[in-house]
DNA sequence: ACCACCTACTACATTCCGTAGTATGCGCGG
DNA sequence: CCGCGCATACTACGGAATGTAGTAGGTGGT
């Protein structure tokens, strides 16, 4: 699946941001920098449902939408499509590695002590 | 910058897989098993240089391409891309430490250590 | 019954990508 | 010295993804 576009991803940050269930009223509000019509966000909202990203649920008369992973497992598997395109997976691994920040790398030593 | 098309994406495979420089030439017959026309490689490289990926340099009659990055720097750099998109980069971090494969954990520890 | 709001469907412009033709330039062999 | 062969620059076109939104129609509340 090819990324997502900057209005999707838009959508997406404000499904994320709410604590649950949005409508497609809360996420037009919350991008008012945008300005987008109320139809435009139905329709990516849709859009979004149909590569998986969001689920749809009745809330009276409208429809909720959810995000189906969170935020974190969703970049985690971009990350992961990017290294399945490596020729060497450990090699494209080191250079990622290499390219992290101090802290960064402290939190994947962590996470990594946790795994095994 | 959106990632590449699949043509796209095995020129560049070829350009890697090349010792040095390569013609247009050289990726054409690389490319047998798709079999795209002279002119289409070239297209391609064009747009691949206009993206910064690959350099041309004067090679006699013809232009020669080279990658700018290799293969493994262009992957981490992806994998940075879509951490970049994170809310919480170690939150990121932390579920694709958990979904890679273990001995990936363990090329990824070693690197770590390496590092600082 | 009517208004406000929601949805489903449709539509159109832009951009990216795959694909390639055409026109043109240039060096080498005859 | 001229044409052939190969390379390049420019242009083009169709399909898919995306941003954008209108229109028609349903439904609940007043």
């Amino acid at each position: 699946m090819r990324g997502l576009g900057d209005l999707e991803r838009a959508v997406m940050e404000a499904v994320w941001a709410a604590p649950g269930p949005v409508r497609v009223r809360d996420v037009v509000d919350r991008l008012d920098d945008r300005g987008p019509a109320y139809t435009t966000v139905l329709t990516v909202l849709d859009r979004l449902a149909g590569k998986g990203l969001v689920s749809r649920e009745r809330d009276g008369k409208a429809w909720s939408y959810r995000a189906v992973h969170d935020r974190e497992e969703y970049i985690a598997r971009l990350m992961l499509d990017a290294l399945a395109l490596a020729g060497s997976r450990d090699a494209a691994l080191v250079h990622f590695a290499d390219s992290v920040s101090p802290d960064e790398a402290a939190t994947l030593r962590a996470a990594l002590r946790e795994k095994s």
